[in-house]
DNA sequence: TCTAATACCATGTTATCCCATGCAATCCCG
DNA sequence: CGGGATTGCATGGGATAACATGGTATTAGA
């Protein structure tokens, strides 16, 4: 299990902490970097995060990425200038720091959001209006997906 | 047998816990993941339901579809942001969590309803009804099903 | 020495594990 | 072919551990 699935909705205490729920905790187990890393996101008033694992494959991917739109490759080359590590305490809490609070919007609580190879972090009151529009939008759409065939590795 | 076949009504406890029919677990058996995979049905009142294998693929075929793109950030908001995994307990029970079941309007009994690849947990009085009216159409509209060759992967 | 960040410890609640029970279908033996 | 024994499965409850969360101590830096 590797996968970030779910939504969990946590409290950030006055100093700035917050418990990574404990399967995404999981989900990072063996990595090099014990905890997590976050960026904003340009899309969204949410933080995007993920393991160290991964962000290497994305810093890796800019060299692809510039080949095909120069846009890409800014996108990617300020993720990592504005990703923050977050490392664990002894029980797996992380401090969010001021400004990526801010961008996001979070006070009391936090909403960590599963997105598979990554996680978003909303408040909590943000992500359900969001959820709430994607829904009305793949019902309007009727987006479907294709699915892969099975044995491939990932990207 | 690797199909979800059959439709099994089993009782919910007021801890929240269902058994998984016995042929269930037995179609998820040898995976990574000891449990299954569930997430609110867009379409109808009721949940979604697969083991961890298949929402991997499901993730990883997201990834194909262009990166940022709203459709993207859409689907994989309500599928796996949506989605719980459910563990199974030593005896084959999993927990439903409230949110889900609230959206299937479960209560006393769920109804686990084969659908092949996957399945849904309805309940059972909700399915009843749709099963009707699900008989109705098509012996008025006489749909058929065109069978595909042999030899093929799963879609 | 003062402030701030981090590590450590304590607590309540929730979920998970483990054992016990009853039913029913199956198998085996007569 | 019939009856009894056994096993698998669904269900219930109580004990235990994990987790989220709050607070205190300790260390580093200014």
């Amino acid at each position: 299990m590797a996968l970030f699935l779910s939504t969990y909705v946590n409290k950030v205490d006055k100093k700035g902490r917050v418990s990574v729920p404990a399967s995404f905790r999981a989900a990072l187990s063996g990595q090099s970097f014990i905890g997590i890393i976050a960026f904003p996101s340009h899309k969204f008033p949410a933080l995007e995060a993920c393991g160290a694992d991964r962000m290497e494959r994305l810093s890796q991917s800019l060299d692809d990425l510039a080949l095909f739109s120069q846009e890409q490759a800014d996108l990617a080359t300020l993720m990592l200038a504005g990703s923050q590590q977050l490392p664990f305490d002894g029980d797996g809490r992380i401090v969010l720091p001021g400004s990526l609070a801010k961008h996001a919007g979070i006070t009391e609580h936090a909403a960590f959001v599963g997105h598979g190879q990554m996680f978003q972090i909303w408040n909590p009151d943000a992500f359900a209006r969001f959820e709430e529009e994607a829904l009305s939008r793949v019902k309007r759409a009727g987006a479907t997906l294709r699915l892969r065939p099975p044995g491939g590795t990932t990207s």
